[in-house]
DNA sequence: CACACAGGTTCAATGATCAGACCCATCTCG
DNA sequence: CGAGATGGGTCTGATCATTGAACCTGTGTG
């Protein structure tokens, strides 16, 4: 995003929107809530050039989104994990996707409380529970019968069994 | 955004943000809750390019968040009022406030429940009356005792009286 | 040791944004 | 009626972000 700033604007969406609203970083957080932890997941998955990727990953970590730490399995790599105030961002995801699917393109994926499987309500809350599941609480699947581009890169193909947000894929 | 669009992407999430994901077009929306109808007032309330704006208020109306209709006050004028799906924007708005409001720059402005004067939980309900009341519902008001960058445009300047919101302004 | 690979950085070309100048229709005041 | 002010734009050159491809480096593998 141009200037990556809003000056003289002074609300907190604004300012929200300074950390966050540059393109792709809503797509890179997303990916995090999905489990993706490496470089090289999300640039396969998000078809991102690598000098952005890069830019926005230092950008979120140098936010407090994103920690980057080394690899144990892999000395030299890196994995990116959501902070806690990355997790706080679970309501922005999702009103987006449930915004998106009611009046964009439909949505491929669904959303259900992992403690009774019932699909989210709009606001994000468990309506047989009458509480707002934490992500770490919700399950993505894919949405049956659903027909998108199919794409092949491993985080994609493994994204077709449920998974518990959070957890690394 | 570039390209405004992430090919390939099969996900509501990529959908909205082709929508309302571009520079702006979300502070656009947030005036448009606050009952901010017209061009010259978004123009100076934000201080955006009015090439700009005018590019944004179209792609907006075409995607069917806004509704452009002639000013009856005055011909060849026109306002912009948001439409039942840009009404349907009010979570991600408030989740985003709410996200800047923690982990960024603390916010100017603080939300009510018009009903019962409660200030609205993370989520958008109101903890007194166990619901989530739809933005017509809801009072905005200047936090007190904040002192942020005094803004002197017309709409900075009627925004420090409380305000419900989709109300004209 | 040669090689592949993850994770970057650098580069020229492209496309979006910006500030300011310009334009036209309507309203206001003399 | 005519002159100027205002709203709502469009147009233009300069600036800045994004893109895809090429290149670089450190680590594991055969």
């Amino acid at each position: 995003m141009l200037g990556s700033a809003y000056p003289q604007q002074d609300c907190s969406l604004a300012g929200a929107l300074e950390i966050v609203g540059e393109r792709w970083t809503l797509l890179i957080v997303r990916d995090a809530f999905y489990g993706v932890q490496r470089f090289s997941e999300l640039q396969a998955h998000l078809d991102i050039p690598k000098a952005v990727l890069a830019d926005r990953l230092e950008g979120l970590v140098g936010h407090g989104i994103l920690a980057r730490r080394p690899d144990p399995e892999h000395g030299g790599r890196h994995l990116y994990e959501l902070t806690a105030a990355g997790r706080d961002l679970w309501p922005v995801i999702h009103s987006l996707v449930t915004w998106g699917n009611r009046h964009g393109r439909a949505n491929s994926r669904l959303f259900r409380h992992a403690a009774c499987d019932t699909e989210l309500a709009a606001d994000g809350s468990c309506p047989a529970c009458a509480l707002t599941p934490p992500p770490q609480d919700v399950i993505t699947a894919p949405r049956p019968r659903h027909r998108g581009a199919r794409r092949e890169d491993p985080v994609a193909v493994a994204l077709r069994e449920p998974h518990r947000l959070l957890t690394r894929l």
